[in-house]
DNA sequence: TCAAAGGTATGAAACTTTTCGTACGAAACA
DNA sequence: TGTTTCGTACGAAAAGTTTCATACCTTTGA
């Protein structure tokens, strides 16, 4: 069984993820740089979260410290499958010209990628 | 303000946006292939849909036919960019990467991509 | 005509996720 | 030593989503 972080939950791992072990108030302010959020609320989900096993706390000082138990990249990796099949039928390849068409993505990101299809190309 | 249907309405809009205008016994149908529905449910979660402004239903017959009021690019495109934003912060380029790292990438898939990036640089 | 089959309408319940108020303990400091 | 500040614990409520039981109507066919 997988642990599938919801969109709440996930935030909090992307800080844990950017900024290694951290404490709640820690966490709680860098969340409110994009959106209000009360302390206690961020300090329950991560409890949670513990719980569930995604985070691990420290508890040996008075401010606790919290861990990420689950991998980033395996868990991008697995919510993009995720997305991928919900959204546009387990089609990487439709997903991907989606992004291509869209205006909004970057010429320098389309550069990352061809650079990327061609080292590729070496192996496959 | 944009209509940001959930993975259960998702499910309901690609059988509409595949297969036209049905009625509910046959996306029903749709979906318990994949997995066990009651009609009721899906009912209840089209009728829903329609009250939201995401389908629109002609009442003339008994059997109620239900068309799908979002662009299907247009709601793939959003949705693809919120779950940017969220998971890969908002790099386009990270995701597809990660994409292509993924062995479950099919070959063929990638092709497509290429083909795709040749004509884009064309454009830009 | 009566029963069976197949529709819709509706309200409630169950579940998941998120938010927040309140209580209470420890530390800092005037 | 009091009081203010900062932390955790906990329970409940709010909000969002999904599921389903029930009622009732129409069509079909024996």
């Amino acid at each position: 069984m997988v642990l599938r972080p919801t969109n709440g939950e996930l935030e909090i791992l992307q800080v844990l993820w950017q900024y290694g072990p951290s404490t709640v108030r820690f966490i709680n302010d860098k969340l409110n740089e994009a959106k209000q959020v009360v302390y206690t609320s961020t300090l329950k989900l991560m409890q949670l979260m513990a719980e569930k096993g995604m985070l691990e706390k420290d508890e040996s000082g008075m401010k606790h410290i919290y861990t990420a138990c689950l991998d980033e990249t395996a868990t991008k990796s697995y919510l993009l499958n995720c997305f991928v099949n919900t959204t546009f039928n387990g089609s990487a390849g439709k997903l991907i010209l989606q992004l291509l068409a869209d205006k909004n993505t970057a010429k320098e990101e389309l550069e990352m990628v061809k650079d990327m299809l061609g080292k590729l190309d070496g192996f496959k």
